[in-house]
DNA sequence: GTGAAAGCGCTAACAC
DNA sequence: GTGTTAGCGCTTTCAC
């Protein structure tokens, strides 16, 4: 059988094409009894409206579209952070009766600009999410605000304009993960930074000099090193931080993969942890829980933030909220194995 | 400025719409000269096709769906996974011109079957991608038949019908890895053995039984252990084959994750990798590089999977593709540190 | 509260 | 080689 369309479920209501329209669209000005027989028109044929049809009259697609950096192009996004963006705009896409296109995206490209117009212009998606370090990236903001679709940024490191973002207050929870490991005695608390070019990460440097300052230590910039939030670049950082003469006796990574290449380090050398060497990590990847010890971190609330994003372009009060200026999805401190005291 | 239209290009370029239509699909029947006036256009104007519109006068959309488990549903399948198959389907994609949305579904989910209906009956894509172990699952597989929209799965345990399917050579690299085990000297090879709806992975433990035979060794079914592919039911497995009064040199697990959890066990317990004890994994998922020691395991060729089926959809010569039957791409040693010589 | 007509931007079928 | 005409299946505008 052929695919029902709108006017086999109107002749089928005895009712016009318009009346059937308002009914699924749930526009009002339809008497109840009128409702009923189009909604049982509807079930009896298998009718779904055709999105084509829909989006071209109506200039809504109930596309959403994820645009992030490709993994295959760098180290960068872990695939735990991706599915997390993905999940959570998911989510926010059901709630919202919306698909999700995806489109990881090179910005070094130059023809980054050209791919997303191209992609935009030829899908016209309700709004488009653009998740970090991607949202810091001014050629790929930029295509995607020449095309007039709406857009959130996930964690731009800094707010350029006053389009509305969602992020997280890495900051401050950095400077708590840092006041904790002090609270256990730390007095040598080292930090591995991360990708220069991803911004919201350096914001987890200025919390964790606000966390010493905090506790009553100071800065030893000796300590203060820089990784690339590669797994890689945490073993390289490791490995020279646990050279010096005086080596500290915690580590703070600016993310879990980093703080899992700090581990992986440990364990070759025999360094047990964490009675002789405390690691924190940041961002509750999936590799926090499955590496060896459980590692302590910072639960950053990726699919939360990815679905506030995308709630506020096609969420029922998307308006107000893409208004609102900014929205702050706080982090948790994740405690688990591998921090511990201080040894005496 | 408003977005141009086909109009638009054509009275630029002096032409009909209709020629401009032919260029834009790489018909044939354009002069050369037409055709560069008409790029031309294109190119001054900025054009791009909406994809509605194209959509729903030519019943072909551009768009390819890929579906798979939700990994928020279950433990099964990691982000690792998700990501090299959406990764494979988005390279076909982009070289047929396409785009990738994503769907991932709870297959126990009563209304898996309406909202799959929904979700191709309005998106109308070209194609379907169905990955392990949701190719496996009836009601899914007949939803998606049911709408007629070609479809290929990846890895279905078994082929139920003539459809065209992808999958990789389970049961015979497998068997390559026990003899590999085996040719180290380990006599007391143990197998664990991955989700039970997993049709593909089961396959991997024919191979292991095949691959014993092969090296002149006995199946000894103390050694075949059940776990669900997770990490914590490798840790669980690798418990009981070490408290065994007589325990296994070498753990072949039927995925990576599990053998990650054996070699949790093995750093708690002090037993040295691979000293004491070889572990091997199937899939060389990114977490294969990402523990310490760095596991053995087959490297399953996800990517190209999923780029083979998405092309049999999409690609230029997808009809005899997909008459073609079904293709085996094959999977691939990849030695690593996690195993070495049985202690004599 | 409901319907008729126009048209969203493109492709299909056919004429020239 | 190229253009004309008629839709694809819906929403919009406006009339009733």
């Amino acid at each position: 059988m052929a695919k029902a369309t709108i006017d086999d479920v109107a002749k089928l209501a005895g009712v016009s094409i318009k009346t059937v329209s308002r009914v699924i669209n749930d526009e009002p000005n339809v008497r109840a009894s009128t409702r009923e027989r189009v909604e049982s028109a509807i079930a009896q044929l298998n009718y779904r409206p055709n999105l084509s049809a829909r989006n071209l009259a109506s200039h809504r697609s109930h596309l959403v579209v994820l645009v992030y950096d490709d993994p295959t192009a760098y180290v960068t996004p872990s695939s735990g952070y991706i599915i997390r963006m993905q999940e959570g705009t998911l989510k926010a896409c059901k709630q919202a009766n919306c698909d999700l296109l995806i489109h990881p995206c090179n910005y070094r490209n130059p023809d980054v600009k050209d791919e997303l117009r191209t992609l935009i212009e030829r899908s016209r998606p309700d709004g488009v999410v653009i998740a970090a370090p991607l949202s810091n990236m001014a050629n790929v903001v930029n295509a995607i605000a020449e095309t007039n679709t709406p857009y959130v940024r996930i964690s731009p490191g800094l707010s350029a304009n006053d389009q509305f973002f969602v992020a997280t207050n890495d900051r401050e929870v950095s400077a708590e993960m840092t006041r904790y490991l002090a609270s256990l005695g730390h007095k040598r608390i080292a930090f591995i930074t991360g990708h220069p070019e991803h911004r919201a990460v350096a914001n987890r440097l200025q919390g964790y000099k606000d966390g010493l300052t905090q506790s009553g230590l100071t800065v030893d910039e000796e300590l203060v090193i820089a990784g690339d939030s590669s797994i890689a670049s945490g073993v390289t950082c490791a490995e020279e931080l646990l050279d010096l003469s005086e080596p500290p006796t915690a580590i703070f990574a600016a993310n879990d993969d980093m703080a899992a290449g700090v581990i992986q380090v440990a364990n070759r050398r025999g360094i047990q942890i964490p009675e002789q060497l405390s690691v924190a990590g940041f961002d509750d990847s999936a590799l926090a829980r499955q590496i060896f010890p459980a590692l302590t971190t910072v639960r950053q609330p990726l699919n939360e933030m990815a679905e506030t994003a995308a709630l506020a372009l096609i969420g029922d009060n998307s308006e107000e909220v893409l208004q609102s200026g900014a929205l702050t999805v706080p982090g948790k401190l994740q405690l688990r194995d591998s921090t511990g005291p201080a040894r005496a």
